[in-house]
DNA sequence: CCTACCGATCGGTAGG
DNA sequence: CCTACCGATCGGTAGG
């Protein structure tokens, strides 16, 4: 059923699938589009995919997958809160720059997951998130940060990681590794002279 | 033609439309969901608007001359850069948290609009987002500021002050003067404890 | 603000 | 991967 050729088209299918849900948005992208511009007929899709949400929801619970094992990693290390929380950033910039269309996906279009896909999904969200909260707090009770506002700082953070794929140009001078340590840099030292 | 009456209708719809706009999104929406949100049949709602995009527009631009308007004040301001960044972000965050749906279409739905009005919404913003990237600019030259790259400075800014709407809330014990000064603290001064 | 309606398009299925 | 097609829904108009 599911031979090599087969999961590389769906693959294509999901591909396509996920520039156009980027540049136009999931409700505004028709599954006539995304045959289309794969150069099918529309009814044909269905050959390698259920419907068009089960594209969202790979596209969605795949990144999920990929930042959860990038936490799980550092998480796992026996370093400081400031060097956990440095680490947390770039391997969520390393995983969203190995694919900046899906990334901007998964922060865009998520809401138009269905029920229950939607709630399992904001739940592996909050989950992440507090997980980075935890860096933060650990960082304060150690001193190394000062007494902020842990919301406001993850709010923060998770801002700038989010909004990465709708600015960042991975042709450019600056490679994700780099961005990733100056994105540091900048939450834990500010903009500030000292 | 445009009595008060009138006028203050054509404002309940385009709020109402905010609403389901901010909730499912643009293209999700349609002008049948907003006809029985507010009562009456889709028909109904062209006595009062001429297009659904006629309502993304107003939406968006309401929401850009209110930001430019606010960045106005502080650039006439004969003030330190640092100061000057400070209360851009705490004007931005005001007239954010003044209409949180309202700044939650404007961020996240204006790729819907059509030509030639998107093309001037994002010639509206990068103007905005380059008076942002001015002042930190000044603030490096004027040694306020460490020698960071500006773009992703500024990109940072723009993330957090973006992304606010989708997570503030404005029952909650922090007010929207005292988010913006913590905010700018967070992106002035870091995480780090000196 | 309503009834009645338009042409276009939607996601998806049947059957090959 | 195709042709042929389904019922539902879309934004919007005519005319009152």
């Amino acid at each position: 059923m599911l031979s090599v050729e087969n999961l590389s088209r769906k693959e294509q299918v999901i591909r396509k699938a996920a520039e156009l849900f980027r540049e136009y948005g999931y409700a505004a992208t028709s599954m006539r589009d995304l045959a289309n511009a794969l150069g099918i007929e529309a009814a044909s899709l269905y050959s390698h995919i259920r419907s068009k949400e089960e594209i969202l929801q790979s596209l969605c619970f795949g990144m999920a997958d990929l930042f959860r094992d990038s936490l799980n990693k550092v998480e796992a290390m026996d370093i400081s809160f400031s060097e956990k929380l440095r680490r947390g950033i770039t391997g969520h910039i390393q995983v969203m720059a190995k694919d900046l269309i899906a990334s901007a996906v998964f922060m865009n279009e998520h809401r138009h997951l269905s029920q229950p896909y939607l709630r399992d999904f904001l739940l592996l969200r909050i989950n992440y998130i507090n997980r980075f909260k935890k860096i933060i707090e650990g960082g304060i009770a150690s001193d190394e940060f000062r007494k902020i506002d842990t919301k406001l700082a993850v709010m923060t953070l998770f801002s700038s990681l989010n909004w990465m794929p709708n600015w960042y140009d991975p042709s450019g001078i600056i490679n994700p590794s780099d961005l990733g340590n100056q994105l540091a840099d900048m939450l834990i030292d500010g903009l500030k002279n000292k």
